[in-house]
DNA sequence: AAGTAACA
DNA sequence: GGGT
């Protein structure tokens, strides 16, 4: 029996405000899983995983792909947000019905009715695969949030302030859990620490993230 | 640098 | 584990 031990029993709340423009929404996609899977499948099968380069030169550890009139890319030369695939040439996969919807809903119950995302990042975590400290500030439109969809295994969400060096709070997100910030809190700082290994029902070893922007 | 490495 |  450990300290942790005691904790993990908790029930979590399924509503919790993370900052004034931020709301974690625990297990709201639960609800779209069975179509948003069966979605995400078509849409790696059209444009598959891969990981990027950074502009220093490597290789991140999550492998990437997109949907949406808009993708989020990174190379050599950079980080944008481009309408084509670079692996292929060829437009992304449309953004899912799906997956908008569940876009839209969240943003709406985080206070965002507006919401009208162009690009979806999908990222995939396999164990110890994670994404250091970061704003997401390559879109045009900053009034406009950004909705992060967990599935598969759960991992820990680095949620800071808007300077690197702010303190970071640590938040476990689990299948099915949706975080929305905006506003205020639209260019705070977050990461994910490295993926524990184990094992879902649905997604075997892997930890899905979908990212909704209005990019363009 | 959405990256790694070295160092305190 | 932080900050550089």
């Amino acid at each position: 029996m450990t300290t942790q031990d005691l904790f993990d029993n908790d029930p979590l709340p399924p509503r919790q405000r993370l900052g004034p423009g931020s709301l974690l929404l625990r297990g709201f996609a639960l609800p779209y899983q069975t179509r948003l899977l069966a979605a995400l499948n078509a849409v790696i099968d059209a444009a598959p995983f891969r990981h990027m380069v950074t502009p220093g030169g490597y290789g991140m550890s999550v492998a990437m792909s997109n949907c949406g009139e808009l993708g989020w890319v990174t190379d050599l030369r950079g980080y944008r947000y481009s309408p084509v695939n670079p692996a292929s040439e060829h437009p992304w996969p449309a953004m899912p019905e799906v997956f908008f919807q569940l876009a839209t809903s969240a943003a709406a119950e985080a206070g965002y009715a507006d919401f009208m995302p162009d690009a979806c990042l999908i990222n995939r975590y396999e164990p110890g695969s994670k994404m250091g400290l970061h704003q997401d500030k390559d879109e045009l439109d900053f009034t406009q949030p950004i909705v992060s969809v967990s599935l598969g295994l759960p991992a820990v969400f680095l949620f800071g302030g808007l300077r690197r060096n702010d303190k970071t709070e640590r938040i476990p997100l689990t299948h099915g859990d949706v975080v929305v910030w905006g506003g205020a809190d639209r260019l705070r700082y977050h990461g994910i620490l490295p993926l524990k290994s184990g094992r879902h029902p649905l997604l075997d070893t892997a930890r899905i993230n979908l990212t909704f922007r209005k990019a363009g």
